[in-house]
DNA sequence: CGAGCTTGATCACAGGATCTTCACAAGGAA
DNA sequence: TTCCTTGTGAAGATCCTGTGATCAAGCTCG
């Protein structure tokens, strides 16, 4: 087989992002209780981690909090938020800024913008049109840095690279069919039981007809090719009447008499749907 | 054809690749003549090629026009306006989209954002205010294609030149066309493997058609070029269900002992949602 | 302004690789 | 035991990619 399919290059490509799968992470830098309350809740309905601050903060302080997209109103930086937006751009070229300020002039918008930011809201504005509005810088920022996302990762002797589209034991490719590799990442970034229907909706993309049996035969693939680059260990586990759960293991070949629930993770499953 | 540049195609596929050359290419759709005349005036200062129309225009029409950027008034469209803006959006990607209108709901700006857009600017505004929106909406782009290396490279026996538009071994020229170079720079410049929908959408600039063969015809044609070129090495290889990646390999062509080599494995995609 | 050449878009077909589907065996639950 | 769920193996249906050829559009050169 090709080389390349067999031997993982060794050149790490992704160069972890930080920012990988968890939720976003949004600052505001705003002094009107109210609306950033409003803010608050519209957010934790969407699901993004908020914070709010109604201080200046250093940029280093910005830096440290990894964020994604951050919402900034002038006054309460005051004098010098010139010259703090162009450093903020400038340190965070990959940072979503929008600025929501009071009444300003053209001459002061079109130099925001210059200056990096994004977008300019003026208040008093809607929540949900703030939203939108990061969104919509975000959109693009996401879209830049998607190639970043995928990072490799390892799991017992079991190494899953996205960008390759290909798992491997100790350089050794599994020779996984896309579908397998799917069904693989997607076991292995969850540490909880997932339903057959769940899988096949992820993988997939549309809903599994009832008696569907294609999840349990690509499991079955898995397996075989899992044992095969990995003798000696237990990736995938079977929860009678619910779905699979991955979770590396060697076998406890011999004798050792417990060999049941392998440590219940947290959450572990979702019970009956 | 000459072995150089094949003279910098007149604007870049969304690929940016030489985007940074060549002028910005931006479509105001818009009926108020005063309006887009002031914004010509400031445009043919700034360098930018504007192009003024007061009708609707397709949507294939506008994606024939390699467009940078689009000023949309959705007076001009009228009913089924949403939909033209979806549209537009999920064919293009890689548009900057300015929506400038007359007045209107907070509602319907969300929704503009939602469907696509990357700004929405009220009627009347001030152009400079107008530019340095559109200015904003391109940067993340530009910022996602500036690292692309304007330096030429040289990966196995191959050596990809994108200040000549293209690629030679031993100092003599593939005589790539301008598409095969761009495709050839794209692939020689990630060490992933790419899908042939983000192939496409950064080569050409817009969203692949479903069904659409063409990266498949001239990875061929690469392979061809490449093959006659470089005999001996493999640079273009196959992930079956997913993509191409590219790495120069040797072709282990004679009996060495190993076994074949059956195009390498891959995953395919997280599902494109 | 037209002939001739180049480049890019599509098709149809062939050979494989991959998925689905089945029927049956094996393992759990009651 | 008896019913239901899951593991297995294999065959046929599908889907995917490589390839060669055709056709339209754009450009160059007379």
């Amino acid at each position: 087989m090709s080389p390349e399919a067999t031997e993982a290059p060794t050149r790490s490509p992704a160069s972890g992002t930080q920012r990988s799968s968890s939720r976003l992470r949004l600052l505001v830098l705003d002094r009107d209780p109210g609306f950033t309350q409003v803010l608050a809740n519209r957010l934790d309905a969407v699901g993004w981690e908020l914070r709010t601050v109604s201080n200046p903060v250093t940029v280093d302080a910005l830096v440290t909090m990894r964020l994604n997209a951050l919402v900034l109103d002038l006054a309460v930086i005051g004098p010098g938020s010139w010259e703090y937006l162009e450093r903020v751009c400038a340190r965070m070229p990959a940072l979503a800024v929008v600025i929501c300020t009071g009444p300003s002039s053209v001459a002061q918008r079109v130099r925001g913008l210059r200056l990096g930011a994004d977008a300019w809201m003026t208040k008093p504005c809607h929540a949900e049109e703030l939203i939108s509005v990061v969104e919509a810088a975000l959109r693009r920022h996401r879209r830049a840095e998607m190639p970043e996302l995928v990072q490799t990762t390892t799991i017992g002797e079991l190494t899953v690279r996205p960008d390759l589209y290909q798992a491997y034991v100790n350089g050794q490719s599994l020779e996984l069919t896309a579908r397998e590799f799917e069904i693989l990442q997607l076991l292995s970034q969850s540490d909880r039981v997932l339903r057959r229907e769940e899988i096949y909706e992820r993988v997939w993309g549309y809903a599994m007809a009832h008696g569907d049996r294609s999840v349990d035969v690509f499991v079955r693939k898995l397996r075989q090719k899992l044992r095969a680059g990995s003798p000696g260990w237990n990736y995938i586990h079977t929860h009678f009447g619910v779905g699979y759960r991955f979770a590396p293991e060697p076998d406890v070949e011999a004798g050792a008499g417990c060999d049941e629930h392998p440590a219940p993770r947290a959450g572990s499953a979702l019970l009956g749907v």
